[in-house]
RNA sequence: CGCGGAGUAGAGCAGUCCGGUAGCUCGUCGGGCUCAUAACCCGGAGGUCGUAGGUUCAAAUCCUGCCUCCGCAA
């Protein structure tokens, strides 16, 4: 059988991994991925996670600038794919696209569909306060994440996850899911359920002015953000000096004494921030220009100091 | 060569412009005070100043190359 994976970070290639583990023997495996760009410090090429795997185990790799020319549309029907399978790809899949494996397109959404369709939904689910996400599998259609479900499994959000711990149980979980769903599906016990539209919400990607924490959001919402945004790009704020800090880990104390949001107060080489509830005791920071540090070592360097006022 | 910041004791920083004995806060170790302590007092240990050259009587400081880390932008 022939198998097409389409995926782009590093979400996307635990799943091929696992799916490369089971399926190797089986299945011809290729892939598609986003191209290499120009990235980083340097602005060095780079390939994506999912590529790099490819490269490392010899899969035929193909990394479209675009699916919408006639040209890759040529390339599809000489591979041939019996399933595909989209995990964080990165771009729409056109209509001749999906209709060309034999078993459709796959796809492995990081929500409990139809809640949570779109770009950002493990940092939504987050930021929202949810006690739970998880990963839906859906036979793709044209639309936005609206396919019908084949398997849906939820994992519980703790009050420590991160955007990364979070997203490392998803693509666990996805790997899973997906490995079964690829035999369920040569040997059609695949049983889709059409979503429910009516309930249906979407995570829109996450914004560059979101990274700004507001001080006047409860203790609980704001080390939400802190989380949500952890380990990458980290949620910020002002300091005194007009310098930014990234605030990397902190503890809310909902029962502690609020003054003004933003207020700093040092007490025992620690530092607690109001919040509109309470405090906020910020625990790893990250300083202009720096690395990750223990709030104590803001303090040491003279960074911060009782009394100043956080933006 | 996308733009910018930074490497000084275990941690965080000052000192660099204007060359001349290695400094601060914290930690650590020992001692003291205290019912006690995250507080306070006294004392100690700990640094090839990222690295390789150059200039100089003299380099953390000036000049050149290299390495590493970080932010922005993508």
């Amino acid at each position: 059988m022939k198998l097409l994976f389409c995926g782009t970070p590093p979400f996307a290639r635990v799943i091929l991994e696992r799916v490369y583990q089971a399926y190797r023997k089986d299945a011809e495996i290729s892939v598609i991925s986003a191209p290499d760009r120009r990235a980083g410090r340097g602005m060095h090429l780079v390939s994506s996670p999912v590529s790099e795997f490819a490269k490392e185990h010899l899969l035929p790799l193909y990394t479209p600038q675009t699916l919408k020319d006639r040209a890759f549309e040529e390339t599809l029907k000489k591979l041939d794919p019996d399933l595909c399978i989209v995990a964080a790809y990165g771009k729409i899949l056109p209509e001749y696209f999906l209709n060309a494996p034999r078993l459709g397109c796959i796809n492995a959404h990081a929500s409990l569909l139809p809640e949570y369709r779109g770009a950002a939904p493990i940092e939504r689910a987050l930021l929202d306060g949810k006690d739970k996400t998880g990963i839906t599998c859906m036979q793709m259609d044209p639309g936005l994440d609206t396919g019908d479900i084949l398997m849906q499994r939820s994992v519980p959000i703790t009050d420590t996850d991160t955007g990364l711990t979070l997203t490392e149980k998803l693509a666990e979980l996805a790997a899973d899911m997906i490995v079964e769903i690829i035999a369920d599906a040569f040997e059609n016990r695949l049983r889709p359920k059409k979503q429910d539209d009516t309930r249906s919400t979407y995570a829109e990607k996450l914004t560059r002015e979101e990274e700004k924490i507001d001080w006047t959001q409860t203790a609980a919402q704001i080390d939400r953000r802190i989380r949500a945004f952890a380990p990458r790009p980290n949620a910020c704020c002002t300091l005194p000096n007009g310098e930014e800090l990234k605030i990397c880990r902190a503890l809310p104390h909902p029962a502690g004494s609020a003054h003004t949001p933003g207020k700093v107060r040092v007490q025992a080489q620690k530092i607690y921030v109001s919040a509109s509830d309470g405090e906020l005791e910020l625990l790893r920071v990250k300083p202009q220009g720096k690395g990750e540090m223990d709030a104590s070592a803001l303090i040491n360097g003279r960074k911060l100091k009782d009394g100043d006022l956080l933006l």
